[in-house]
Order: C-alpha cells, then structure tokens, then sequence
RNA sequence: GGUCAGGUGGGUGAGAGGCUGAAACCAGUCGUUUGCUAAAUGACCCUACGAGUAAAAUCGUAGCGAGGGUUCGAAUCCCUCCCUGACCGCCA
C-alpha cells in the first residue's frame, strides 16, 4: 500500500509512476483519491473540535452534583445535540475512509527508476546468462514423458483424486523432490544465513491482504469455507511474521526460509502448460524472505537474487536472469528479477525463481515496522524470492540430464541427498 | 466440541462508571554521584490520526482483544464475535 502522505506531498510524482504501471484511468484515479483525502481531513477536524467541546461539558457536569438542576438539564440537552452532530459526521467520514481504502488498495507498488518502462514481458531485460545449454546428440524428451517411461509420475489417478492440474510423484521422482528440499534449505541456512521456518499453509484474510493477494487477487486464491485460505507462496507465511508489530533494530535483518506447498487457482491460465507439471494447483517452493530497513533493500535484492542463483549454479543448470518491466511486475513489487531455467523440450528458458523487493508496500499493508536507531517508528522493507519452485527444478533437472537410454543423472550436489547416482 | 478462567503500555500487573492514557515494579533511554565491572539517584519512556514546525516543541482527537449498545460521561456496565490458558472429550 502507497503512503497517502507521499502522495500528498508530490502528487505528480506518484501520477508518473503509476502510468508507468499502466493502470487504467490512472490521473483520475489519482485526483479522486486527493479529494476525498482533503474532504476526510476537514471533516475530520470539524469533528474533533465537536468531540472536544462535548467532552468539556461532560467535564463541566461530572462536578454538578445535583442531577434536577436547569444548569444540568441545559448542559445535558446541549451535549445531546453535539452529538447528533458527531454521529451524522462518523457516517461520513466512515464513507470517506472506505473510498478512500478502496483506492489506495488497488494501487500498485512504485517501479524504481532502473526498471524498464513497459506494459508486458516483451520489455524485459536479459541481464545475465549463466552456463552452457546442453547439445543433445539424440532428440531429448520432455519431462513427463521421461517420468512416465520410468513409471515416476501420474496424473490420471491425481485427476481422479483431486481433479487435474494435480499429480502424483512416485518412487525415485517423490525422493527427489525430497532431496531438493532439503539440499535447497540446507544451502540457505548454512551458506546463506537464513533460519528456517515451518508455518501455517492455511492462513486468514489479514494475512492474504497484507502481502497483496486480497483483496484485488481473490479470484487466484483457494478459500476454506472457514475464511481461511491457501497459501499462494510461502511468501504470505513468512512476511506475515513481522505483521502488527515494531521489531527491534537489532534484530534486523530477519532472513527466513521455508519449504511449502504452495495452491493456486491459475483462474487465467486455462489451456496454457497443460502438458506435465509446468503448472500446477498445488507445488512445492522454498522460498526465501528478508526483512529488512529500506534503505538495504536494493543491496538485499541483489543479495537474495546470489542466492537464488547458487542453487541453479550448484544444480549445474543453465539460465538467465531478467530484469522485468514495469508492467509484467507484481503488485506488491518495485523491482523484480526472475530466474529462468533452460528447458531442453521447449527450447526455452522458463521461470524458475522471482526475487522481489516490496519496499514499503507490504509494511504499510501489515502495519510492520520497526524502531529506529533514533528511536522512531518506521516501515519495514520486505522482499521475497523462491529459491526455488521444486516442481520446476524437478522438469530442469529430468530433461537437462536425460541420457540417451533413458534413464536421469542426478546432479552431483544431489547424490548424496539421494543416496544413488541416476534414476531408472 | 464441552466446562472454567482470562485478554490493560516492551514485560509483570493495579484500576471495577467522571479524579486514569492509565498506579506500582521490571526492562529501556538520557543525566548526576560514588567508583570499579557494580551500586545509588533524578528525569524521560505506548500508538495512530489531525493541527502546528525548517525540524522539534506544543495542542487536539481516538485507542485498555475486535465490533456494537447503555450513559451527559465507559478500561470499568450490557450484547456479539475473536484469541489465549487450564481441564475433559476426540484425534495425527
């Protein structure tokens, strides 16, 4: 959520910036959002003028002692009608407010100014390219395929358990996904100093607005029918943690990592990556979360981004790095780098990973913020990366180290996870 | 799920319709004194919003789990909900 008293303030600024987010009306929007603002804020001060004029009189009136008096009765009719007055402006001002929220709700986070202006992700921008993609000399397989050649995988009885865009991991398949979990999570506890977390999958509404979900993506969520809802990302979780409180500055900065199932509706995506396990309701991701004051958060960025990328490295798997654009951008984020592993049968590269830093913006939605070294209360910076989404590492790894006979090398990093050599 | 007990500032915990934004203690911050690895002592020390300011100061309003209600006046009385703890039941 955007600072209201930001936008006060340079009102141009903020209009620039969230064109560059390509939101429709977006000046209008904007001017409204000024108006009620002065509107709220007078009102507002009509009304605490009142609240303290019936306040005084009640004052006046606790030392009355006798409660038949005329000066009582006067003074009680008096109050009366300032209050009258007071509720006509509470339904007012209530109404404001709501206007008020609805909009400052819906706006997207502020895109730095090295994110490049552009609606989709046609304005992406490569920065890195790391590794050698693999020449096959025979035709390489893509990853269902080879899992189903090995009897690893199956969706048809996933589909008759629970529907599709579900599977079923069996064997040698299922313990590799359980050995890169715990590769993942052991390299980002040991080697990139986040503590791990195991947290609730299941979360409130509060929680799903305050890193962004609700109430603008309800439609790509999973509810229970108890106002609770999957979580989208381990994301929710973790960030979470820090919701309605002021943490210590010295315990800043918080670098947390879990490995969740995460579910999504993917309401949009009918008919696209229907083949295998490219898109699925539910997966697995480990992810990784900091918190931290903002004026770090771009070095943190580039931070988790390392650290993102040193399992894809370790994996010995080819990829690139994007900056994205402002419009192919999430909401919460205001600047993103995805990860992009090579995938043989597609001839491309797919993502793998996003680290995002969310400023402010989370913060203000959660009221997280923190003490600083002069004592104030401020907003915390949070970011958040998958490092990385299991299910996509698992399609890496089967098509970029298939053989010829069928059969999958695993990584080196793996073996010992695995406790053997290949699959099938 | 049932019964009981609770939810007050960073913590412990008073308050039981106006004198309470909230005692006291602990922690914390800034001083003073003596000195030695600690003690004594004073002041400060919740949050949000609005006004104000160069920034402070300052002023106003609101907040005692949340939301309603009663009242001129609610942390305090009433209702609904949420959460925590204990015990019982059930259960991985």
């Amino acid at each position: 959520m955007l600072n209201l008293k930001d936008i006060r303030k340079d009102l141009n600024f903020f209009k620039e910036k969230i064109k560059s987010r390509f939101i429709n009306n977006s000046d209008q929007i904007l001017d409204l959002l000024i108006k009620l603002d002065e509107n709220h804020r007078k009102n507002l001060e009509t009304q605490q003028e009142l609240q303290n004029q019936r306040n005084s009189i009640s004052k006046n009136l606790s030392v009355e002692k006798d409660k038949n008096s005329e000066k009582f009765k006067n003074l009680s009719s008096e109050v009366s009608s300032i209050k009258n007055s007071i509720a006509t402006l509470e339904t007012e001002l209530a109404k404001l407010q709501s206007n008020i929220n609805e909009i400052l709700h819906s706006l997207p986070n502020i895109p730095l100014d090295e994110v490049p202006v552009s609606q989709d992700e046609n304005g992406n921008i490569e920065v890195k390219k790391s590794g050698s993609v693999r020449k096959f000399d025979f035709k390489p397989l893509s990853h269902d395929v080879l899992a189903k050649n090995l009897d690893l995988i199956d969706f048809e009885t996933a589909a008759n358990i629970s529907g599709s865009r579900f599977v079923i991991l069996k064997k040698d398949l299922a313990k590799l996904e359980r050995a890169l979990i715990n590769f993942m999570i052991d390299l980002h506890t040991n080697e990139n100093g986040y503590l791990e977390h195991n947290v609730p999958i299941l979360v409130n509404e509060k929680s799903m607005f305050g890193t962004g979900q609700l109430p603008k993506f309800k439609d790509e969520q999973f509810q229970t029918n108890n106002n609770l809802w999957l979580i989208p990302t381990g994301e929710v979780s973790l960030t979470n943690m820090v919701a309605d409180k002021i943490t210590k500055y010295e315990d800043l900065p918080l670098r947390l990592v879990t490995s969740t199932p995460c579910f999504r509706l993917e309401a949009g995506a009918a008919g696209k990556d229907t083949q295998g396990i490219m898109r699925q309701h539910q997966f697995s991701k480990v992810e990784l979360v900091s918190i931290i004051q903002p004026e770090f958060r771009v070095k943190e960025l580039e931070r988790m981004l390392s650290c993102a990328e040193k399992v894809l490295e370790l994996l010995k798997l080819p990829y690139r790095v994007m900056l994205l654009s402002s419009g192919d951008m999430g909401f919460s984020a205001e600047k993103t780098y995805d990860l992009e592993v090579w995938i043989p049968s597609q001839n491309k590269y797919r993502e793998i990973s996003s680290c995002s830093s969310c400023s402010t913006f989370q913060a203000n939605r959660m009221k997280a913020r923190y003490k600083t070294i002069d004592n104030k209360n401020e907003l915390l910076a949070t970011l958040n990366g998958s490092g990385l989404a299991i299910g996509r590492t698992i399609i890496a790894i089967l098509e970029n180290y298939q053989n010829k006979d069928g059969t999958i090398s695993i990584p080196e990093v793996l073996q010992k996870y695995m406790s053997q050599k290949t699959i099938g």
